[in-house]
DNA sequence: CTTGGGACCTGGCTGC
DNA sequence: TGCAGCCAGGTCCCAA
């Protein structure tokens, strides 16, 4: 599932291709995708270009030449990909100026396009960039004690930290030694401090591996990521854990399953 | 404030 | 071989 390493590769290797283009065509397969958004509005895009390309929690954000930004949220199973072939999934494709084509795929449907003046009206109710000069220790410390929930729900909670999803959630919580379903309140500064390093090492260990392809994840080159042969826990229900062989355990959180050592990480 | 559930969505899997 | 039923989880929404 595209969560913040996911996101962020597809910006960074997106980023050469659409810099400075102009779009000279635009193709809505699939209205769902625009939520209502009249098609006709989108299409007033085309003659802008790139002007800036920026990730927010999971959302990529095109700033455009006018007053407009295109948002686009993959959600579940959705990518882009550049210069491939229209398939089965493609939702959308934009032709930009360097004859460059964008596509967006999405097998479930459950992916969105944006196009608003304010970004904020998108994008100003999520939390603190995890990787950001912005989270620290003590900011981090801050939010988690507001909250008297089950560690797991705060981290994907999207207002408090915005870009962790289900698999570097858990993850994180496999490398700090803390049980899903521990409450914030009851954790230790030093819980916090080391859940802290956690979520800054997983995460950017993942960006560097260009994220996780499980499902339907690929880069704009149609390339895998290699973060998922990293995981720990995620996934590996049954299989023995690294550190000290007790099969990896799944519960469920909110309707989502959380891969943990049970030894590891005593609740 | 928090929790739990449902909705959206469909490919892929299981079991009969 | 077919088909019903369930599962996956990002986000939003509603009731309690």
């Amino acid at each position: 599932m595209p969560e913040l390493p996911e996101v962020e590769t597809i910006r960074t290797e997106l980023l050469p291709r659409v810099l400075g283009q102009q779009f000279v065509e635009i193709n809505i397969l699939d209205s769902k995708l625009l939520q209502g958004l009249p098609s006709t509005e989108l299409q007033r895009v085309v003659g802008k270009s790139v002007q800036r390309l920026e990730r927010r929690g999971k959302y990529l954000i095109f700033h455009l030449s006018t007053d407009k930004s295109l948002i686009i949220h993959l959600r579940m199973t959705g990518n882009l990909t550049v210069n491939p072939e229209i398939g089965k999934y493609s939702r959308a494709f934009f032709l930009l100026s360097n004859c460059t084509t964008l596509v967006f795929n999405d097998k479930r449907r459950l992916g969105v396009i944006y196009l608003v003046e304010n970004t904020e009206s998108i994008v100003g109710k999520l939390g603190v960039e995890p990787l950001s000069e912005f989270f620290t220790q003590d900011v981090f410390i801050k939010l988690m004690r507001k909250h008297h929930i089950p560690i797991k729900t705060a981290l994907l909670d999207q207002n408090i930290i915005a870009g962790i999803g289900n698999m570097y959630a858990d993850e994180s919580l496999f490398d700090a030694g803390i049980h899903p379903l521990v409450l914030t309140s009851t954790l230790s500064r030093q819980d916090f401090r080391s859940l802290f390093h956690s979520i800054r090492s997983v995460l950017s260990a993942a960006v560097n591996n260009k994220g996780a392809s499980i499902d339907t994840y690929v880069r704009p080159d149609g390339e895998l990521g290699s973060a998922q042969f990293y995981f720990k826990v995620a996934h590996r229900k049954g299989q023995p854990c690294y550190i000290c062989g007790t099969p990896i355990q799944r519960l469920m959180l909110r309707g989502r399953g959380s891969y943990f050592c049970p030894r590891c990480q005593p609740q």
